[in-house]
DNA sequence: GACTGTTATCGTCATAGTGACGAGAATGGA
DNA sequence: TCCATTCTCGTCACTATGACGATAACAGTC
């Protein structure tokens, strides 16, 4: 049986909090095609590896941390024909989802890799596309799973869990609103008993959190319209 | 640059509402490797072919038609190094929700082609966990988007509608409560104003599907325990 | 030590959505 | 005519929600 030919890489979308803002993490392509440009960090499959772990190959060398914590799921697969100028090349996006790492991020494949906001990217190959789907993934994901667990460290306080969602969706839940709901959410996060120290205001109860795979009930943010965009 | 060097395929996902039941359509395979099981529809995409193109072509082959309606959309892609004896495939699986077809399903690549109830298949590949991964999207999406109105001809009761709901979540959800939200949901269904003839009891308002592409609110099937399976 | 600003946490209240269920409407068949 | 069946509309108690007030518990300043 003869069949055409392709290569396989996989792309990832990483994303994190800072600063109160969402940043996706961006290398500056050290070879052509569309050198010198930015562009999702990704690489070729390996002869012999499943198409999850060279995702978390890629993080791993992308970040320098062996185990960066957070969560690592498949988004999708782009395979336009004309997607990649040297040849037939089919991607698996991943989308990685990390606390704020104060690691530095030591490319072995890239000329420069940094953090940046999400907002009006012009990247290589059809990365922004790539890029536009994982966020809206996030953003819907925070919806009905913990997952906005994964952007903080081990330790959080409800208020940092807030500022993800503030960051991610571009809106801000009411304060009180949020803290009962995600106290109340079954096995969204659990109480550590410690609390944060030498901070301003009131201190803070710190959680961890739970394991819970699903949000019940869910906490929705404001629908902007009746047909918004529809989920993958 | 080299790179290790992969085949593509599409696999296909096919379901369908017959009899009451959920339905997938299954080809049993007419070469090696795996000759003689049953296994998803599928083929290897050709070399100036779009991943979507590809899928909607094999799903017209496989169906016979031209244009069978209904919905299409790329479920995940595997890609674990041993799926295949033949050599280094990653396939990128497609879901695809269609009314029940009376045309007849003529393969051309394939010995048989069948509709079979959703139930403990053994499929040829990891053809079981792609198919289980298609089901539990389609259970998922009836609760946020319009698409069990795929499921349906182009004109439906709201029973028709609910015989969807209860063949692919397994569970009834109440004729009186469904009745209410589905009427109800902006963009679901709209009215035709012509009725059902000639049936039992009391004639139905026949409606077509609407133009939302999410369901607001959700029509939410019951949780059967708190940390359920999580979606994608 | 009192005051002030800040943040966390708890309560209240009107409103919307939900599940459970009753009841009438409109047909075909006995 | 009566009855079984199915569709359609209502009712009601309960829960979840958004909006917002009020209090708690700190750090800093005078």
């Amino acid at each position: 049986m003869s069949y055409p030919v392709f290569a396989v890489t996989v792309d990832l979308v990483v994303l994190t909090v800072r600063e109160g803002g969402l940043h996706v993490l961006l290398v500056r392509r050290g070879c052509e095609p569309y050198l010198g440009q930015w562009a999702l960090p990704g690489g070729f499959v390996h002869a012999d590896e499943d198409l999850a772990a060279a995702a978390r190959r890629e993080l791993a060398e992308e970040t320098g941390l062996a185990e960066p914590g957070g969560h690592l799921e498949q988004l999708a697969s782009y395979g336009a024909p004309a997607r990649d100028p040297r040849g037939r090349v089919v991607t698996v996006a991943y989308l990685a989802l990390l606390p704020d790492l104060p690691a530095p991020m030591a490319g072995t494949d890239a000329a420069a890799a940094a953090w940046q906001p999400v907002g009006r990217q012009s990247l290589a190959f059809d990365h922004d596309r790539i890029l536009a789907d994982g966020v809206e993934r996030a953003r819907s994901k925070l919806e009905y799973t913990p997952l906005a667990t994964a952007f903080c460290p081990p330790e959080f306080t409800i208020a940092a869990l807030r500022t993800v969602y503030e960051a991610v969706w571009g809106e801000a839940p009411d304060p009180r609103n949020f803290h009962r709901k995600a106290t109340s959410a079954p096995g969204f996060v659990e109480p550590t008993g410690r609390s944060t120290e030498g901070e301003p205001g009131r201190p803070a109860k710190l959680y961890r959190r739970g394991d819970a795979a699903l949000l019940n009930p869910p906490i929705l943010r404001r629908r902007l319209d009746v047909d918004a965009a529809a989920p993958t």
